[in-house]
DNA sequence: GCCGTTTTCGGCCCGACTGTTTTCAGTCG
């Protein structure tokens, strides 16, 4: 049982309480040690092995002696006994917009209703327009949900609408009636999967703004429309809100419409409790029973008035930035600009589109400094991977490119496959040839944990292996990661000076935020590499600095932030 | 269910919009 099931089963959790119409505050204290557990960089069974569940923030007595029962045992009775009171499917009906518990908890009473089918069923002999409280526009409201529900029940990846906000925001900026855009949300923090877009602007003319914004051509329908706030369902199938605000309310707004939930109700907390009041228009200082607004322009009045400097948002999550703040220990997150090459690219030598000398143009026209050609091997089979005879012949071509191009180092490399028994599918004298190793699993993604961990772990060990790449091999949405005990591999990449990979391409993400300030707090060396295929994907770098930015990672945990020089004398195999 | 620079009990962030209502509950973020 890990974080992650934990967090799951404490939000199931909640979830039924929620149709039980238990404390509202009860069940907020179930979602926020999700929220913290799901988030924590180290392992829950190594915090309950030294006693410490109740360190965790937001675990007290009960909830420690819950998650001791579910890491000891793998199964909570209490759990069960949640479980069986409520039929499962009601769970579901949750996700649906415009229904929420009380409305759930009436549909299970009133009729039955037990699942999305029955709801389906329900709403088609138009029953609920019967009842007191529910008229035509409820019954639609929920025919809708449950369309998009089936349709767009997961979330988008950072990538896939990274390219649509910029457009709109674009589009925001550019018109004469606005005078600030930005987009908040999830997305701002860099979240690998955002369910909806926030947009925020600042205008004289709210009506012209929101009739602007809705009438975007990337718009499809409106779902929702005040004097301040729109809602609406884009072509692409994802949500968008439009926050129209006064230029004196920006900065609160951006923090307010940022988030996460938990760090705002944190953060809002701390105000209460000296003596402010913080919302999305302002800081306002109590005063003889009245509030007075002192802030709220700029984002960094919100945290100057708590006594903070400012946070940045991809570390926004109530998972101990509000406590590091307050003690002056904030990591100087990793930026863009701080990284020097990328260690991992493939050519047309395997399954690449660009040459290696259209790699290296567009990798020094992004200003690095080096840049390795990591090509497949051969058990690759789909990837024309070369074996140690074309590596030779590739060296020899990497040596007549690096005289066509000054101004950027071509390394030598190979992402060579790691077989299923830790062995790799190039030998060591060719191996040692290479400027940079970097390891990856391909195959056989579904073995047990232990041997998997033993597979890992010889590759880790291998003398000429620098890096290991994509190390979990998940994709989101699509490919669970691999099972692997991460402590043992960590500390073992420690020992052996290995590093891990942040891979960039924003379908994989991996290590993903936790697992990379795990490997902080373990000692790992990181590298931030973006797995590009062509030109073009050279700038998904910025989706894995942005994984690492939301696991504290700093300039120094990153090896591809150094010089050429420095580099050269940390990797194992040159 | 958690938590304490008012508190070991009694609080717990705050506001916008909708739909069905004549003043507000429910939902959402």
């Amino acid at each position: 049982m890990d974080n992650i099931e934990i967090a799951k089963f404490f939000n199931e959790i909640a979830d039924i309480l929620e149709i039980k119409n238990a404390d509202r505050f009860r069940i907020g204290a179930y979602r926020r040690a999700a929220q913290v557990i799901g988030g924590l960089p180290q392992d829950i069974k190594e915090v309950y092995q030294a006693g410490k569940l109740e360190d965790i923030p937001g675990v007290g007595k009960t909830l420690a002696q819950f998650l001791t029962e579910l890491i000891t045992r793998g199964k909570s009775a209490e759990l069960e006994k949640i479980r069986k009171s409520i039929s499962p499917g009601l769970i579901k009906l949750l996700r649906i917009n415009s229904l929420g518990p009380k409305k759930v908890k009436f549909l299970s009473k009133k009729f039955k209703i037990k699942s999305l089918k029955d709801l389906k069923k329900l709403i088609t002999t138009h029953k609920l327009l019967k009842e007191k409280g529910w008229g035509i526009k409820s019954e639609q409201n929920i025919f809708e949900g449950i369309k998009l529900y089936e349709k767009f029940s997961q979330k988008y990846l950072l990538g896939e609408v990274d390219g649509l906000v910029n457009n709109i925001l674009t589009k925001l900026k550019n018109y004469s009636n606005i005078k600030q855009a930005e987009i908040c949300g999830s997305f701002r923090r860099s979240k690998e999967t955002v369910g909806d877009l926030d947009f925020l602007t600042t205008t004289d003319y709210p009506d012209k703004a929101i009739k602007f914004f809705c009438h975007l051509p990337e718009v499809k329908k409106i779902l929702s429309q005040g004097p301040t706030k729109v809602k609406v369902l884009l072509k692409r199938g994802i949500e968008a809100d439009l926050r129209v605000v006064k230029p004196e309310s920006f900065g609160a707004a951006m923090h307010y419409f940022t988030g996460s939930k938990a760090h705002n109700i944190a953060v809002r907390q701390i105000g209460v409790n000296k003596g402010f009041k913080i919302n999305e228009y302002g800081v306002y200082k109590r005063n003889k029973g009245q509030f007075k607004k002192i802030g709220g322009r700029d984002e960094v009045d919100i945290f100057r008035a708590i006594d903070l400097p400012w946070i940045p948002p991809e570390i926004r999550e109530d998972s101990g930035e509000i406590e590091a703040a307050a003690n002056n220990a904030l990591p100087s997150l990793i930026a863009q600009k701080n990284i020097r090459g990328d260690l991992h690219i493939h050519s047309t030598w395997s399954d690449g589109e660009d040459s290696i000398l259209a790699m290296a143009q567009a990798a020094r026209q992004l200003g690095y400094e080096y840049l390795a050609i990591t090509d497949h091997t051969v058990t690759v089979g789909v990837t024309h991977g070369l074996n140690a005879r074309a590596i030779l012949k590739q060296l020899k071509e990497i040596e007549r490119v690096r005289q066509r191009i000054k101004g950027i180092k071509i390394l030598s490399g190979s992402e060579v496959d790691i077989r299923k028994d830790g062995s790799l599918d190039l030998p060591n004298d060719i191996l040692s040839k290479l400027d940079v190793v970097v390891a990856s699993i391909h195959t056989s993604f579904k073995m047990s944990k232990t041997e998997m961990t033993k597979r890992l772990l010889k590759a880790i060990k291998n003398p000429q292996v620098d890096i290991i790449g994509h190390p979990s091999t998940r994709e989101i949405n699509h490919r669970e990661p691999i099972e692997v005990d991460w402590e043992i591999i960590m500390k073992e990449a420690r020992q052996s000076k290995t590093a891990l990979e942040i891979n960039s391409f924003w379908n994989r993400l991996d290590l993903n935020d936790v697992q990379a300030r795990m490997a902080k707090n373990l000692g790992v060396k990181l590298v931030i590499s973006t797995d590009a295929h062509n030109v073009a994907e050279l700038n998904n770098m910025k989706f894995g600095i942005a994984t690492a930015r939301r696991g504290w990672i700093e300039k120094k945990d990153v090896l591809n932030t150094l010089s050429l020089r420095e580099l050269t004398q940390k990797l194992k195999s040159s």
